[in-house]
DNA sequence: AATGAATGAGTTTTCATTCAT
DNA sequence: AATGAATGAAAACTCATTCAT
């Protein structure tokens, strides 16, 4: 599909990459303008073209792209022999704050792309989200002892509830900081407020 | 501001309301045309400028006059005598669903509304949601018995908890529903899931 | 032609033409707003036409109304006694500065409409300008002994060279006027320079 | 700045320049149309833009493209060596009726351009002729044996004289040509009354 | 492979003028 | 006389995509 592409040398890769992030990050998916990229990254307008197609077939891999660099690096670190389901959940926040800081760009991206509703793009971009979570919901949880849990509710249910309330929070809180002066997400306060939230589930839901 | 507007016979008000309304919701702000807007609603070009001025004023009139009809026709139906936490929500969970298949655009624009990430009118949009938030959240729980929720947890955070939950059940639901081939709900199903998630929390949170 | 308009009562003609010169002289014929005017003056939209039938003969009329104030104001002010020339063209220029103080507008108007060229506009302002010339060129110098001046020259012809220079001096202090940051002319410094080129004169042209 | 339109073949260059410059030279800055343009030079409406950005760019890159063409030529034509003075400006005066024949949309051009009052454009097109007047001034007037001068006159004031009557004289003419049916200048005549005012500018200002 | 000139349908917005009331 | 809703052609400008070189 993008083997054209995927076969040029790594730097000029990276400032096609780079570019086209930065634009779709910054404008979204339609108001994104492909002379921006092509400019930005020292291409010509049709060589963009040759390797993508279009500019929807372009945003889709990006995201694919993002997507996996994310995900690898996230399942580098987290540590899989930790047993207790909520020091593995706490261990998945710290690593989600620190890739955050490490590739902004890439979750900014993300964020936005899942926000688009431009409808050409949006069904795509939900199947592929839906695809992964399927795929990792099981990678996260995996080894976990969920003998501690306690047995007379539904274990998915409960896995959900918790994973509602943790995103809901960051959702929220990026929110906040869109709207604040500083754009800043502030970690150490999310940190705390999520500590909290541990502790009543952690009341709750075990035994 | 749009008295003009206002001023004109029901019925072409309601043309070019859901002309628009139709438009915005299948396409987003951005990639939403005024020239199939007023074909559709069989004005001409000119007058839609006459009434709104511009494009980012019509959005937002049109998101103003969704949000106040679904808040008006919801408090009319709530009952508010019911002191019951958890039969309150049941309530209105209800209520939303009814109104939902009654008033099917209104709620596809205001979730479009909400994802608009046009820079222009995510602010303006944002800013809209904060305040009917801030106005109606203490409405909602009025008259509850929080006496009934455990003392050992912050009674904010709980409620947060399970805000979130059928927040984000919901959101799956629908996107479910787009992604399936007749685009529907299966309300019966949503709700049984809702009573399950209802057993629970009552056990964890009700003392 | 313009019956209807004159017959309505002073201050809603003043008000109408006061909102049609200020939009005019600002903005120039093409990008001045029939609807600024109408606002301005506080009239309905069909009434501006039903007064003047269109945008140009509105145009035109304040052209007419604006010099007429302006050359009767000019020829009840200047002294047709003084005989020598230099005096009386020293009188005019200070005349034409006091009404531009009293009349800032008029002559803005006046000005832009020289400068219109709106092609359907200008031919018929030029035709307006030439007949005003040739009718008043004469008044202008009514009563003048020209019997001061040299025999071996025409006469006409130095009238020409003094007149054309007073006007481009005119032309390049309101461009350098319009030019710098106060916008305004400085009426001494030019009354002082114009005194330097009356000497000329008088040593070229009188015996 | 320009450079992707100067790279293209001569004959298109001219197609476009020669369209636009009718344009703006009929119906000034604010009236011409750039639909016009494109239909008249046989290009497509994005083309235009691709090169000069917007209309304000193309009309100024036009000015200048005017105005070097002229003043290219007219310096190439005049003779330096030349130290009489109006034996100097007579020799202008007959290089610009000539240039006028061969040129005349370039003229028509820059005398709109001059006249232009689209308060967008106005400033930068007075700029640019402040900027051309300096440099140019001095060069004119190279050379010219100016002890031939009266030595009690100004002759800064005198040339302004001499110059001013020039200019308004030869507005005069295009007025009458854009009046009559013909909208010919009869050069011959104009000629015949030049020679006039040379007579009485010798008497006056020689020695 | 790589270029970038060229396209043209599309966008929002303006505005003089008309006309039913 | 007076209103102002309604018109629709026209404006400047954009942009993904194509294609000859």
């Amino acid at each position: 599909m993008f083997s054209k592409f995927l076969n040029l040398d790594q730097e000029k890769q990276d400032r096609i990459i780079n570019a086209a992030i930065k634009e779709f990050a910054q404008k979204g998916y339609e108001r994104a303008s492909t002379n921006e990229i092509v400019k930005e990254a020292g291409i010509s307008k049709g060589l963009l073209f040759h390797y993508f197609g279009n500019k929807k077939q372009l945003f889709l891999f990006l995201f694919d792209y993002c997507y996996e660099i994310i995900a690898e690096q996230f399942y580098q670190k987290i540590n899989l022999d930790e047993k207790d389901f909520f020091t593995r959940i706490r261990q998945a926040v710290m690593i989600k704050m620190e890739l955050l800081t490490i590739y902004p760009d890439l979750f900014k991206f993300i964020e936005e792309a899942y926000m688009e509703d431009s409808a050409e793009v949006k069904i795509e971009i939900d199947k592929r989200v839906k695809e992964w979570n399927d795929a990792n919901f099981g990678k996260a949880y995996e080894g976990i002892d969920f003998s501690k849990f306690r047995d007379d509710m539904d274990i998915k249910k409960v896995l959900k509830i918790i994973t509602y309330t943790f995103e809901k929070l960051s959702e929220e809180e990026l929110l906040k900081a869109k709207l604040s002066p500083t754009h800043h997400v502030d970690y150490e306060k999310v940190f705390l407020e999520a500590e909290d939230y541990f502790e009543i589930f952690t009341k709750c839901f075990y035994k």
